[in-house]
DNA sequence: TTTTAATAATAGAATAATTCTAAAATTAGA
DNA sequence: TCTAATTTTAGAATTATTCTATTATTAAAA
């Protein structure tokens, strides 16, 4: 999953689908998004950066997450926990389960997820989002 | 619901139960907060407090806010669209609506939504946060 | 190829929300 | 009252993000 050479011609593809110009800094971002990280912030974007894209500023980490955001390639979440917005590569409907002790975001598929709502008929509804927090339990090794 | 007189006493009383000095100035924003606003942002509180309670500075406000939070009578919303944070006067277990013309997030009793999920056992679930967003239908007047 | 125009990247300044600091005011108990 | 603890306050500081103005890169036109 850390390989870049051949994941870049896909990434460009899709960037160019969106109607991006796939520019080497975004390509860059954005494979480190859908490959490497998960729900990342932007501070931690511009740290991987720093290692592994030598020269890219920091206002280029925001016009990029925000470049793709207007593509929908991207969506922003914000957490109760966590000041930043987190970056969200994983467009398709899904939802969350924060884990209290580790901070971290886990993609929960909307599958596993069934939400039945009453409500008033004056109010539509487009979309749920979950937010599920809990603790994940440590798997006792089977032996 | 704009009267100021008999709620306090009241209202100095939950504080003092939460463990809370009943401050005047505590009281009139935990006032505001349960009896004339939905959701304010620390902004409108101080907006409603340069009207009602002069002198009242920014920095009391958000430290009690956080005094607040911190006696259990008061919860934080990050909504999506929105880069401040919201208070939740209401602390039952709730869900919420988020009215995407006007903004305005509503309260949703947690009998009108049922989630059901199956997670891997490894997840246990504390809280579920559910955010529906959508638009509300103007009612149309019967006649 | 050059030339040109459009777009993107950059450093650093600016903004906006919230927190911190240090001093003055208020409160509650001795 | 006196005292100690707590709260309020103004303004400075901090933090995340956006904006600005300049330079660099890209893509299209000549
Ligand atoms: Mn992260
Ligand atoms: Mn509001
Ligand atoms: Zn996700
Ligand atoms: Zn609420």
């Amino acid at each position: 999953m850390k390989q870049n050479g051949s994941d870049n011609k896909l990434i460009s593809g899709r960037l160019e689908t969106a109607g991006v110009i796939p520019t080497a800094q975004r390509i860059a971002i954005y494979r480190y998004l859908l490959c490497e990280a998960n729900h990342p912030t932007a501070e931690e974007i511009k740290t991987w950066a720093d290692k592994n894209f030598p020269k890219l500023s920091l206002a280029t980490v925001y016009n990029t997450l925000n470049v793709l955001i207007e593509a929908n390639l991207l969506k922003e979440v914000k957490v109760p926990h966590e000041a930043k917005i987190l970056y969200d590569s994983n467009i398709s409907y899904h939802h969350h389960f924060l884990d209290e002790d580790s901070g971290e975001l886990v993609d929960i598929p909307s599958e596993l997820v069934e939400v039945t709502s009453t409500l008033a008929k004056e109010f539509q509804v487009h979309d749920i989002q979950v937010l599920m927090r809990g603790k994940r339990q440590k798997t006792r090794t089977q032996h």
